[in-house]
DNA sequence: TAGGCCATCTGGTCCT
DNA sequence: AGGACCAGATGGCCTA
């Protein structure tokens, strides 16, 4: 109990860490989205420079704190945690790189992107079953596919898997003959992503 | 200012 | 014993 006590105390610099945190955030963000970290100013750079440093003072402060055996090896579960979070938060990001692409400054959250990703393999398994079922004419009638209500699309057919409920990002999908596009209605305003699948590329 | 999102710490549990 | 995983608690930042 006393341990959990000076944990909390330990928590007293985390302003300071929080702050470095989210400038760090900031970077991976626009290194991710391919935006060079050029934008940051120097001032910026400078800041991210003087809040590492102090990281390194407060981990230095806190390890000097936890001693003892019990202390050493939470202080090292920690860590592997702070690993571990970091791995799976990659994780994430690489996923939200694989998705459609979404305006800038529009990152998904955590849940958003997991729902997202699932109904937009949804929407590619529908589609695939759906040049499946009525070949690829030109003829073809323009279906618009909406998400929210999948058995729009499935020709009478059951659905196997529906999108997420309750999903922030819903999508319209608007399946021609020759493309799809979608309509996104996402954080901060709807866009029309650059999703098009020509069907040709399909069939040989 | 309330609510959402997030990182971090922490203790518990399970597995090797 | 130690690591991985998980969920609850906490507190900071941001936005409507």
């Amino acid at each position: 109990m006393s341990e959990a006590l000076c944990a909390r105390t330990d928590l007293r610099p985390k302003r300071e860490a929080r702050t470095h945190r989210q400038v760090s955030d900031r970077i991976a963000v626009n290194t991710a989205g391919g935006v060079c970290c050029e934008k940051l100013s120097q001032n910026l750079l400078t800041v991210v420079r003087r809040k590492a440093s102090a990281m390194e003072n407060v981990k230095h402060v806190v390890t000097c704190t936890k001693s003892g055996q019990r202390g050493r090896r939470r202080l090292k579960a920690n860590d592997r945690e702070r690993h571990r979070m970091r791995n799976l938060n990659s994780a994430l990001d690489v996923l939200r790189s694989i998705l459609p692409a979404m305006p800038e400054d529009a990152k998904l959250t955590k849940i958003e992107t997991l729902r997202f990703a699932h109904n937009y393999i949804w929407a590619l398994t529908a589609t695939l079953r759906l040049t499946d079922h009525h070949g690829l004419t030109p003829e073809y009638p323009p279906v618009k596919c909406d998400l929210r209500r999948p058995t729009s699309v499935s020709s009478g057919e059951e659905d196997q898997a529906s999108p997420a409920d309750s999903c922030v990002s819903s999508a319209d999908f608007e399946i021609s003959a020759h493309e799809i596009n979608c309509k996104v209605s996402a954080r901060p305003q709807p866009c029309v992503m650059p999703v098009t699948f020509y069907f040709n590329s399909f069939c040989d």
